[in-house]
DNA sequence: CGTTCATTTGAGAAACCTCAAGATTGGTGG
DNA sequence: CCACCAATCTTGAGGTTTCTCAAATGAACG
């Protein structure tokens, strides 16, 4: 995807560096951008001033595709580490896909890829308790790694309790006590010192955590 | 849009009645179907059995967005009224977009507004207590039947409770609860002798119950 | 080596869920 | 037209999860 990209439309690169925006809510849409390297959170910041992580990505994933309606970016865009962006003008984008179907089949099946992870994190956030939630946060996010070819058995986040809860809808201290509680059951390791680098034994070991902390689904059946 | 397409892509009408599905979880991805009357429901289905409402689309929305990346749908798209919906094959869609680029924008301004909207209900389901996010239900409803030139002061609920509170990550007994806690601030009233059928006297009281409800958020803005 | 920020842990409070019992409604058949 | 049935909805009481508040510990940095 990358490749195809670059062989096909004007591309504008990037290094940023933890805490870098690559843009932000309300600000007038015009291109949209690729994480060459590295990981970003968009953050929605609702009109009264309420702040919610809405999405992690990694790379290969496209940015600001929620600016295309509306003329101006949805959230901000935030490096959560040391990375690289890609940007490209939206309209120089059209006129190649034009040109070269697949461009225009990677930029759907991004978006759609995105729809998905959006109704993965509402069914999530709707039916698991919080533990459950924070498993699920951490095979998440050992599945982007692997679907990129990375070592997935561990793990960095780059993000504090704080963050990791806001996206989960939960606080800092429930996070910590989700770990604490992973962490005593084997399912996940604390390597060094630093609480940010997490050991994953298994994935199977955090999906077997998620189903067997869920909540008795009689009640969520009962949609019919 | 409805018109657009109906001069530029081959179309197929259906008629549905509530209950009736237009796809399936798992079925293989062929088509986008666009609402032309009507409501309806997506249900997405995790491994376990949990059942999750991740999305209500209304007239002039598009539905299986979410099956572009991974070849099948990855939600039931369920009809809660009698309504009208259309299908297109996505490869006659793609064909028609290469000469009629204005249907590409259609599509992808679709696409970008169902990320919009996921992400706002993120938002309120990680930020807003339950009262606010019944608040909250009743004011997107109310909001998308404006923005289609419908009247908006009254609006027929085609959910039971149960299916809202779902959606809401609620029990059906919390929704009851907010909405008779609703009734008794006077921000909605309810019509004859059914509770589906809601007036709303105005949107703004709405929109101030969810702020006044809304908890303060000092915490929340600690994102920093 | 002290300061600052992130994290952990505990105890009490609040929101929400669960369970249960009645009410209300809409539909169906007598 | 009325009575009954099934489904939906409301309301209450008590339990559970999660949040809030507070304090202590640990790590990072100059």
């Amino acid at each position: 995807m990358l490749q195809l990209l670059e062989a096909t439309v004007p591309i504008q690169r990037r290094i940023v560096r933890a805490g870098d925006t690559v843009f932000q809510v309300g600000q007038s849409f015009g291109s949209l951008y690729v994480v060459n390297s590295g990981f970003f959170k968009m953050v929605n910041l609702s009109n009264e001033g309420r702040e919610q992580v809405v999405g992690l990505q990694f790379k290969g994933d496209w940015l600001g595709m929620d600016g295309i309606a509306a003329g101006h970016y949805g959230c901000d865009a935030v490096a959560i580490d040391t990375g690289e962006i890609w940007s490209v003008r939206y309209d120089a984008l059209m006129q190649a896909a034009l040109r070269t179907p697949a461009l225009l089949t990677a930029l759907h099946e991004a978006m759609s890829r995105e729809l998905v992870r959006d109704h993965d994190s509402l069914l999530s956030l709707c039916t698991l308790p919080a533990d459950a939630r924070v498993a699920g946060f951490l095979r998440y996010w050992a599945d982007a790694l692997e679907q990129r070819g990375l070592r997935n058995d561990q793990i960095t986040l780059f993000m504090t309790r704080a963050e990791i809860g806001n996206y989960l809808g939960m606080t800092l201290e429930s996070v910590s006590r989700a770990l604490t509680k992973l962490a005593r059951g084997d399912v996940i390791r604390f390597i060094e010192k630093g609480r940010r680098d997490i050991q994953i034994p298994t994935v199977e070991a955090l999906t077997r955590f998620i189903q067997h902390t869920a909540a008795p689904l009689e009640r969520a059946a009962a949609l019919h």
